[in-house]
DNA sequence: CAATCATTCAATCAATCTATTGAATGATGT
DNA sequence: ACATCATTCAATAGATTGATTGAATGATTG
């Protein structure tokens, strides 16, 4: 048997990518370099870092092909590299959010909040869904959700959440769903409500699993045939 | 002025993350917790870790909250904790992808990167294929797929590509294809695509060429003669 | 072309991380 | 209770990473 069965240069890779992304200070410059194209000192004002320590981070950051630089006279540039990287950070700090959030409970709450975090079953949810008490919370964008829903969910997308967060109850548990296990925009909005106090968690299947389940669809086209 | 002006807890627990995603052991581990529950023992054989070494890697996976034990007599089970974990390394293992590519282009060739990242020659193609190392997307209308198609290939037609990109794996690269040359729907989806993260590149001569190659396909009429 | 400014490089030390070893724990079966 | 097995813990040494210092580079200005 050879040493690493499964070997495969992309877990190493990976692994170089995110240390990279191992340390706070990076992830901070990555962040406010984001936002737009920034010199150095700028980031070393918006980060309180060294300029030299700043830039060795930032060497670390170009090698890794997370950001790209240019010059503009005596100023280097930086700005976010390509390819898919926000999505990586977005995963990331969605993550992190959900994970922060169990971490919370477990400090301030004694028992089982932590399961309120976890996910919902495909069960648990129709019967709540038949007693009604439950709100379902569709993050998905409106012209996904306009294509069909679950039955009685309302839209919010998930960047809206934070200023539309009136619109929901606070006395009836929220469940988030969006496209299904892959897709992290339920446990961003997770973090969100979690973070303002509502009792959230996620119907992590999402739309498709309903759709495979056969089960009733609001609006949309799929079981109409 | 503090030190970190936009300083967030939240970059810390994301760093924290990051740093246990960054060793390509743990990687490997989690690739196979990510596909079942497993002993430690098992995952030993599977990577090729020592006992210890592989023990001491997983109480840190564990640790970040991304896996979970349990026991099962004197065996400790491994799987995946909760949250978008797979979301993440998804979104890692595709920009590492990505970078991947990238690189190799830069060593195999001087000239276009770009054109490297489109096109892929029949024997690349049929080499991954072997590894099964990328994902073969036909991009061409469900008539002419249902007449034949190279094997392993699934098909989306290309104005479907875009609702439907879900079923695409993140971690693989895919091969787009079409009819071939003068053909611009696998163009087309190259640009769907990429402008959504995915990594790909074309197979540019299409299912003509490698009908005339003599090469297999799968389920049509045409060489079975 | 010398002075200045923004950034990078190089060298250092402290802190952290990794693999290995061997001992300790916890569950099982006799 | 004892022996056994799977896993974890603890201690160590070697490797890697991070912050700081001061010098070097590259572009601009007068």
């Amino acid at each position: 048997m050879t040493d690493v069965d499964a070997y495969h240069p992309l877990f190493d890779l990976s692994a170089d990518l995110a240390r990279m992304l191992g340390h706070a200070h990076r992830l901070v410059l990555l962040h406010h370099i984001a936002e737009g194209e920034k010199a150095v000192e700028r980031l070393t004002e918006l980060t309180g870092l060294s300029v030299a320590n700043a830039s060795q981070h930032l060497q670390g950051l170009k090698r890794a092909g997370l950001v790209q630089t240019r010059r503009d006279g005596k100023r280097v540039l930086y700005r976010l590299g390509n390819g898919p990287i926000e999505a990586l950070l977005a995963a990331l700090r969605s993550l992190a959010a959900y994970n922060g959030v169990q971490i919370r409970d477990l400090i301030e709450g004694s028992a089982g909040r932590s399961n309120l975090l976890e996910s919902i079953t495909r069960e648990e949810l129709l019967r709540r869904m038949q007693e009604d008490s439950i709100v379902l919370l569709d993050v998905r964008p409106a012209d996904e959700f306009a294509t069909g829903r679950l039955p009685g969910a309302i839209n919010i997308p998930v960047e809206e959440l934070e200023r539309r967060l009136a619109e929901l109850p606070r006395d009836k548990l929220i469940v988030a769903y969006c496209r299904g296990v892959r897709c992290v925009l339920s446990a961003d909005a997770l973090a969100v409500l979690r973070a303002h106090g509502w009792v959230a968690r996620r119907f992590e299947h999402g739309f498709p699993d309903w759709l495979d389940a056969g089960l009733d669809v609001e609006d949309g086209h799929y079981n109409s045939g």
